[in-house]
DNA sequence: CCATAGAACAAGACTCAGTCTCAATACAAC
DNA sequence: GTTGTATTGAGACTGAGTCTTGTTCTATGG
């Protein structure tokens, strides 16, 4: 993927108005601090990095960017959500869970085992009468910290 | 996996009685439950299923159990969490995830695909210092009824 | 038998991440 | 400038899930 980060925020901005949302200073600073981290924040994180945007805004923010395809919600072991952007804004990858901390950390796969997968999730999908859209994998564990 | 029911109810009050834990009705129900579903049952789904169990000892058994290994909890696309037994006492699978009514179905993959997964998550772990336990793989997409 | 200690239970209070409401502002288009 | 619509922040609200508490079982042994 070779998404720049300034073609990024024209996209961003062009999603956002085709749902007529603009693109405002509070928006960009969490696309921004998405961009910035390169791994999926929590809540608290962007309470932490954006103590100016106050915790309702962050909130709808997070909703409204996720609703035009931008951001994405990661479930992660603790009871706290965590956003990252899009895929298609970065690159399809998956994630190395903390059972311990909850930390959430972001691994990119091979060509040849996405092949595999993809043909593993077809043939469920055919099996259930499913209409895959996308995958996650998630390893459970314990991170370099928590070891 | 050749665990007959009978096994699994002996395997439960063992792991219970590690933790000086009973194999009490209620308990014993809601493992019954789980097995005879076969999928990821909801608060509600126990509700229905189980109305002489009161929530708050629905809850605490679940947590009891997924404490000594039985149980594991099922994180959907919506915001009820699911249980169903460990992988220990049924086997090994993965989920579709439905997006639009929450439902969550097992799949079974086959053993040359576990073990491309392996391998990669294996390489996962080497690059970043982590200690992987476990993984899931989860298909976002719309279920028969929904498509 | 009865006594006793610890596990189990039911009911309901409580928590708090996340959502919703509403009044006040900022914009964009004309 | 006027007007219609999007945006924003403060705080009220929701509800799945957790904790507390008083009571009831049940295993053990004297
Ligand atoms: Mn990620
Ligand atoms: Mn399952
Ligand atoms: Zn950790
Ligand atoms: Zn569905």
């Amino acid at each position: 993927m070779t998404t720049t980060e300034g073609s990024i925020h024209e996209l961003v901005e062009h999603r956002l108005r085709q749902s007529d949302l603009r693109y405002t200073p509070g928006r960009r600073a969490i696309v921004e601090l998405l961009l910035r981290r390169g791994q999926p924040a929590s809540i608290a994180d962007v309470e932490a990095a954006l103590p100016q945007v106050p915790r309702s805004s962050a909130y709808r923010h997070l909703v409204d960017l996720q609703g035009v395809g931008v951001v994405r919600r990661v479930a992660a072991n603790d009871d706290f959500t965590r956003f990252e952007l899009a895929e298609d804004l970065t690159e399809h990858h998956h994630h190395l869970l903390c059972t311990s901390c909850g930390s959430v950390t972001d691994v990119t796969p091979t060509e040849a085992f996405e092949h595999a997968v993809h043909a593993m999730v077809e043939e469920f999908s055919r099996q259930e009468g499913f209409a895959p859209l996308s995958h996650s994998l998630d390893v459970l564990g314990h991170c370099q910290r928590c070891r």
